[in-house]
DNA sequence: TTGTAGGCGTTATCAT
DNA sequence: ATGATAACGCCTACAA
């Protein structure tokens, strides 16, 4: 391992010229920085970040909390955080051990902040760290700042758009067994729509879907086409069931709008994947992004954020829609 | 933050103390020992990663280099590996920037080693690293110790089974575009086992999937299905696969095993949530992670190891075959 | 403009 | 059995 003083011997300086140098300090002339830099990366010079962040008190790390890999739901959002912060000279690291243990590692490698992502809508204790916490999710009552996207408002607001060209018959597609708060969320806001702007909920507007991937989709949309009363109009509530949706209606030789209008959650970048525009409804993906690393650089410097930071969806209708 | 000095103060003992205390070592007085210990948890210390590291040379810590989140494949791989290397008192953080970036990181944070997941079956360049690195992915003249599994024999092993028990018309499902080494070499060894094994490879025993995923599977089977000369027996390249297949098969009224008999790749768990057995091939998601992990701890001690570790698959065969 | 010295929190090697 | 002290690699006043 080469150190600045490996640099400052071959140099012919002090280590503590060396140190200044590297980080471009104006102190140092311009010659001998050069010569300098030039030695450490011959060297292949590596800062040592423990001895940095030991005098320094910063790390210039993240930690993303992250229980649950397989969940590959979040997946856009961390890679998109992670090029954010990189671009502003943080590094991301996650862990997927479980909460307490992966917010106990972060404290002994003294991260900056930690996010967390709160996958299941809730959480449960209240871990103590030394290190600010930013938190993902629900915002119920939140026991760390949190970030969140009101998921409620924005099937309320596709209720409200397919309403206004005239559609009655609408049904939500997605989980509706109430165990996922973040999904729960969803068919309220569905509900809540239905009865503002139109009558109310048939039974049948909600079709459950045993999962929340694409084929889980696919078979729900197939069960409820064998079934009387075609909805003209659907919500799906999330990308992969959409894709399944898709699929099921070109199975049937429905066509989207003509025989079914759709509106699809998850306003992230895939959405314009398929072979022809859906509309979309959320909050989008940048946006979500950008927020969660301002909040977190915000916390870093000991500003004072807002506990619940609340996400406001948007509507993009398209030829995925028709008048009726 | 709390430190030993802290600790020291309110015990009225001197700070080396404590850190023995803490690290419970034989040369401090058991009620001693005890008092420090109590107070370190009254006072909620966390040793301070950075500095302890920086004496000690050692962080306890593997880095992971998975700069492809989205991709779920190697989910169930880390989730073990993880618990593995947690139970030996190790902490993983992983890094999903760019290679490079993500080894650049772990160097000045001094992680112990670095596993380094090659999902694309090559590397293309070497990385300068300090700190040791493992590899897992295609170990064709490896830059890095490397464990891998020998998927070609997978494959042949495959249709060995079922050559033996009378199988002649045998279709391999997967990605056969050649792009990806790692499914590539299962092609080689589907070609391999039909030419010892039985004549040749038809030209319609290969059935391509579009991609990876469960709905691939799906598709290209029933499109598989709708043409002549159907396979009496399916050898299918990943456990996603295998699930469209199932599916398609399903819905066509076609009987495992009297019509088609099934022998799938990817020996994990997972194969066991199906509806009725599978036949599996292919090394146990546990040998693959315990080896790793043992090569991990290996380079850590700077033992040699083979610079290639080939893990060689089994087969599980079932009633999801039978002879014709 | 450059060098010296103190300190960050911890471990380990000495003394006491 | 306990305490003092040097060292790990780096940063930052402060001195020269």
């Amino acid at each position: 391992m080469v150190t600045i003083k490996d640099i400052a011997k071959a140099a012919g300086v002090s280590y503590s010229t060396v140190s200044k140098a590297l980080r471009d300090s104006p102190l140092v002339k311009p010659p001998t920085k050069k010569r300098i830099v030039t030695i450490a990366n011959d060297l292949g010079y590596q800062p040592n970040a423990a001895a940095r962040s030991l005098v320094s008190k910063k790390s210039n790390t993240i930690g993303v909390v992250w229980p649950t890999v397989e969940r590959t739901a979040h997946a856009a959002l961390i890679t998109n955080i992670n090029e954010q912060l990189e671009s502003l000279d943080y590094t991301t690291l996650l862990s997927i051990n479980k909460i307490d243990a992966a917010i106990n590692t972060f404290n002994r490698f003294q991260v900056d902040a930690i996010l967390m992502f709160n996958e299941k809508g809730y959480i449960e204790n209240h871990y103590p760290s030394n290190v600010p916490i930013l938190s993902y999710g629900i915002a119920k009552d939140p026991l760390y700042p949190t970030v969140d996207v009101n998921r409620r408002e924005a099937m309320k607001l596709a209720v409200k758009s397919l309403a206004e060209i005239g559609h009655k018959n609408i049904a939500f597609i997605g989980d509706i067994t109430g165990k996922d708060q973040l999904q729960e969320e969803k068919v309220v806001g569905f509900k809540e729509g239905m009865k503002e702007y139109l009558q109310d909920v048939q039974k049948d507007s909600l079709i459950p879907a045993p999962g929340l991937e694409m084929y889980d989709g696919y078979l729900a949309m197939i069960k409820r086409l064998n079934e009387p009363n075609r909805p003209t109009a659907i919500i799906s509530g999330s990308y992969d069931l959409t894709k399944g949706v898709i699929r099921a209606l070109n199975e049937r030789n429905l066509s989207i709008p003509n025989d079914i209008s759709i509106i699809s959650y998850d306003n992230i970048p895939q959405m314009n994947t398929f072979d022809r525009p859906i509309s979309i409804v959320g909050v989008p993906n940048e946006i979500i992004t950008k927020t969660i690393t301002n909040a977190l650089l915000d916390i870093i410097d000991k500003k004072e954020i807002p506990n619940e930071i609340i996400l406001t969806p948007e509507i993009k209708m398209n030829e995925s829609c028709i008048s009726i």
